[in-house]
Formats: structure tokens, C-alpha cells, sequence
DNA sequence: CTGATGATGTTCT
DNA sequence: GAACATCATCAGA
């Protein structure tokens, strides 16, 4: 069952701890891909220099004005893009990023799309390597700012989230954010959030 | 395994 | 012109 508005539309923080465990799936076409959500990261409207939103909405941060389950995509140090899932209502600013997924559907699209080669008696290391960064799980799903910004979590055909594991809470680990170091306000914030022991979580 | 380094171009000042 | 919510690759152990 896919998550609907009510899920999406609530604190920022909550949002993020609650997405682990479900599985964000993309149909593109004829291609199903699903993974379970292993990290993300909370950003947040007040007293945080590291959500981009901080000093008012740009071009690039719109999408956030509107209702939580929107996406939001953006490019980062010129070659790769990153995605976020709006939380909040509507003129609340708050977002969500993926850090990881566990890939469950659609491994062997995923590896060509990431290694652009053939899927065949594949090492670990490159499996887990497929999603184990907020990087790598777009280049992994093939999203794209261009294609994807904007979409509705909550009504859109090709891209939504559904339940997928029941977590407890010792399986939930709170810490903080990686490479946000240049914000004074919000470094040393717990608003990271990943499964513990799950090998594709980007860092320890 | 770890840590250091260079790539690369959009976004905002 | 600087900053940047990262990754692949390489050297060393």
C-alpha cells in the first residue's frame, strides 16, 4: 500500500525516522525498481545552516513551499544530484534526504545503470555499492532533476513509497548529518537516522 | 581496510 | 568568483 499525504505532511523529523523501513518504488515503464530505505537526514526550517532553505526559497528550493511527499532534486558539486522528499504542510519548510537503500527490485537494471555494463555473477562490494550513497541510489534508479523534481509522492504512477519492513526501535540509530560541516548552526544536530547493522548505510 | 585527492558545473553572491 | 547535503580512484599498510 502506498504511503498517502497524511504521512508526508507531518514534523520533518518524524517523517525522516519513519521512512526507514519502507520501500521507495520507481516504475519507469516497464522497469519496477524498489529498495528499502536504510538512512536519511532531516532538514529542517529553523536554526539549521545546513538546509538550503535556511535563508528563504530560490529557483532550485521552490518545491518546498508546497505539500509534504513532493520531490525535490537537486545537482550538487557539478556532477551528481541528490533527492529529497518535502515534509511539512503546505508553506512549512522541511525536507527529508535519502541517504541509502537496500535494493530489492530491479538489481540487475540498477547495476547497468550504475556500471554500464552487464549484470553477470556480480561481486558484493558491487552490490552494495549500487545504493550506499544519496548519489548512487539516483544514478542506481536513473532519477533526474530534469525528469523527477516536483513529482507527488502521494498521487504520482511512477514514483511512490509503500511499507516494507516493521523495524523496532534498538534497530533505529540517531546521529549526525555528514559533510554539513561548514554550517555553524546545525552541524552537531541529531537529525540523521539509519538502520543499524544494514550494510548499505553510508557510513558508520 | 583507511585516508587523501581530483573531477566538474550549477547555484547563488 | 566561491561554495558545494559526493564519488571513484589510488597509495599505503
Amino acid at each position: 500500500m502506498r504511503l498517502g499525504r497524511d504521512f508526508f505532511t507531518r514534523n520533518t523529523i518524524l517523517v525522516s525516522r519513519d521512512l526507514l523501513g519502507k520501500t521507495l518504488v520507481y516504475r519507469d515503464g516497464k522497469d519496477i525498481y524498489k529498495g528499502i530505505i536504510v538512512e536519511t537526514e532531516a532538514y529542517i526550517s529553523t536554526n539549521d545552516e545546513a538546509a538550503h532553505f535556511n535563508k528563504g526559497l530560490t529557483e532550485r528550493t521552490r518545491i518546498i513551499d508546497e505539500a509534504g511527499g513532493h520531490v525535490y532534486i537537486y545537482n550538487i558539486y557539478g556532477m551528481y544530484q541528490l533527492f529529497n522528499i518535502v515534509a511539512e504542510v503546505p508553506g512549512i519548510h522541511g525536507a527529508v534526504l535519502v541517504r541509502a537503500l537496500e535494493p530489492i527490485k530491479g538489481i540487475e537494471k540498477m547495476y547497468k545503470n550504475r556500471y554500464k555494463k552487464t549484470y553477470d555473477n556480480p561481486k558484493r562490494r558491487e552490490i552494495i555499492n549500487l545504493t550506499n550513497g544519496p548519489a548512487k541510489l539516483v544514478m542506481a534508479y536513473g532519477l533526474s532533476k530534469e525528469r523527477h523534481y516536483g513529482l507527488d509522492l502521494a498521487t504520482s504512477r511512477e514514483l511512490w513509497i509503500e511499507e516494507g519492513i516493521q523495524l523496532s526501535r534498538e534497530d533505529i540509530v540517531r546521529s549526525k548529518r555528514i559533510n554539513i560541516d561548514y554550517a555553524e548552526k546545525g552541524r552537531d544536530y541529531l537529525l540523521r537516522f539509519y538502520i543499524k547493522d544494514n550494510p548499505f548505510v553510508s557510513k558508520k
